[in-house]
DNA sequence: GCTAAAAGCTAATCGGATTAGCCAAGCCTG
DNA sequence: CAGGCTTGGCTAATCCGATTAGCTTTTAGC
């Protein structure tokens, strides 16, 4: 029985990748399991259970939410920025639905966790967007909570299919991206 | 043994009210049967099964949610209208978490579901209030897809205690409105 | 080559969901 | 008011997924 070479990352990995294709609440560790080539209970070499394992995914996922957004930012400002930071968020939550899922509802144990640094980071990325309109001190934090709603509920939204009617949900998302433009330049 | 009483409608009920203090994930059959004081397989008298009570309580929460939208917005207008649907439907999601989260990731099974009815009966509601500003007709469904984005993302973000930081959460909501409302009222 | 930690495995336990099958309660009819 | 049917509840049993226990083999380091 030759080993299967997995340690913790590539469990994670497998396991964000399983909850993209079949849905976190359906993703069992005898799937991810199968998947990595081994039986169940090896998993427990790698990861203490699945609320680690679903911690462990979400920190995956806000670190690749924070690169994605962090590096469509660059090289933009005002609406651009704005529009890139959005469009790559959704793009992501879209993508990866399962690891996105896995985000919500977890809390970090303190500062030092690496689910609070992550998730900094993401905030960071959009706080950036922010410094490229004119917006005063005091409305800072509430202009980041507006943006962080709108993106995650159009992009929770639409990854649960939420969006049953008519009209074009990517035209829907532009329109959205401009709304929040407009209002932004107007502070 | 004294017959306990229960019907459909009883148990969808207590199974909302428990979702919504011990949270959706940890609604189990076991304590539902023991909140309405019987064995856990007389449930399925009532209930096909966990999937069948999801679906219902998630149905339950869509006629309560447009109910308190729908009642708050009467008599008002304008950004008067919005900040009173907004603040009910913000209400209702923090003091029912458990059972809105319900209403999360199920399907209509078709036009006639009663789960595609009340959602419909929540959106008419908020399509109530846009009706207060002049929108053109082919940005209806894209500002009533914002609102439903900002609503659902601000509220599923406070429930999840999603907001860490400093500033002050209903602070924030009054600030979201205000934006809200100014971007209507400028197309 | 030797050894100990690491990584797998099988077998067993546990808990929650669900099903099978029995029984009593309540209602309706004659 | 008895007989019988339907309904709601119960116990026992099954199933499945998570997790733990304990054994074995690989393999890195010496």
């Amino acid at each position: 029985m030759p080993r299967a070479g997995l340690d913790p990352a590539a469990v994670v990995a497998a396991g964000a990748a399983l909850a993209d294709e079949v849905g976190l609440t359906n993703l069992t560790m005898g799937l991810l399991a199968e998947r990595v080539g081994v039986r169940t209970p090896s998993l427990y070499k790698h990861v203490s259970g699945q609320e680690d394992l679903n911690r462990r995914i979400a920190v995956l996922a806000l670190r690749e939410a924070a690169d994605a957004v962090g590096g469509a930012v660059q090289g933009y400002a005002g609406r651009d920025a704005l529009a890139a930071a959005a469009r790559a968020f959704r793009t992501f939550v879209v993508e990866h639905p399962g690891r996105y899922a896995a985000t919500i509802g977890v809390e970090p144990s303190g500062p030092d966790d690496p689910l609070a640094t992550e998730g900094m980071r993401v905030l960071g990325a959009f706080t950036a967007v922010l410094r490229g309109y004119e917006i005063a001190e005091s409305d800072l934090d509430h202009a980041l909570r507006m943006l962080r709603s709108l993106c995650h509920g159009f992009a929770t939204l639409q990854a649960a299919n939420g969006f049953q009617w008519s009209a074009d949900i990517d035209e829907s998302f532009e329109w959205l991206i401009a709304f929040a433009d407009r209002g932004l330049r107007a502070l």
